[in-house]
DNA sequence: TTATAACCAAGTAAATGACTAGGTAATTAT
DNA sequence: ATAATTACCTAGTCATTTACTTGGTTATAA
């Protein structure tokens, strides 16, 4: 699993298309100004969301993007793995120079850990994240508000 | 949150440290060689570590590293943040450019979920991770049983 | 028929990733 | 004391990735 920047702007810019969407498309030249993303960049990106079915682009004048399908159909891991493509790593081979079983065993926990992750990421869609986070606190309060919700310094979360 | 391959090498490295410390420290030598990583990339990434209190180095023969603190008071955020750098992204100032709340709404909704991704990360120990995952099936099993545990060309999990 | 948009290809500067080379400093064994 | 072993440190390198630019082509609505 790989989760930069890169699939931040995709999921940003999917999230510009799930709420922006419903009266038309949405061109990306109003996602580059509004999200502040290079517009040829977003071409790209956008090229690979196609690929995978998450846009469907309309052509020509008052044209633009939709989204490929309805947005409790689109998972947060659905977009990432578009543009970021899912490294499959370790793996070792599954039989050749397995040290002791050593690294198979670190190996093994890494891969459990990644499918953790991907299944976390796969059970969120864009709808769900547009209920519950945005809605309800819309606009850009100032600051203060934020910096409480920052997992940052917090060291409670610990069950499983 | 940024997460890569060089996180995967340190929560790799720290996973070999939790499984082999109990008789004495571990080398980086020895994980470079289980787990096919360079020395210096490792050493590298130890001094992140050891900045950050997850690891404490011994120095001279016999020497090595151990686990900073105990394996179930190390989250798999702690050590991701101490390599990768928790990047903290958007945010867009809090007040400037705010384009009619747009940009700050998506940005507020990425952030959430990069929250929730961080508390998830942060609710993982090395404790755990070994305990659950992998003294089970330990070893090296052939290929065949984790093939159908990837996601990687499935196409069925939709549901929420 | 013209403007608007999606589409496409190639190249680029900067950053990052993973590694190499060549040290110094502390500690144990001889 | 001396030598071996290990952590610890600095700098540099090459390939890949990021994010972007330039310069197109197609499709479509006005």
């Amino acid at each position: 699993m790989r989760l930069s920047t890169k699939g931040r702007y995709a999921v940003t810019a999917m999230l510009d298309l799930t709420l922006n969407g419903s009266d038309g498309p949405v061109t990306l030249a109003e996602i580059s100004e509004t999200q502040g993303i290079s517009l040829s960049y977003l071409e790209q990106l956008f090229a690979a969301l196609r690929s995978k079915q998450l846009v469907k682009g309309v052509r020509g004048p008052g044209g633009g993007y939709y989204l490929g399908r309805e947005a409790d159909e689109i998972s947060i891991a659905d977009i990432i793995c578009a543009v970021d493509e899912w490294v499959e790593f370790t793996r070792c081979g599954g039989n050749r120079d397995c040290q002791d079983g050593k690294r198979c065993l670190t190996h093994n926990l890494w891969d459990d850990l990644s499918n953790e992750i991907f299944s976390f990421l796969q059970s969120i869609t864009l709808a769900e994240l547009v209920e519950r986070g945005g809605l309800k606190e819309q606009g850009c309060r100032k600051e203060k508000e934020k910096a409480s919700i920052m997992p940052t310094a917090t060291a409670d979360t610990a069950a499983a």
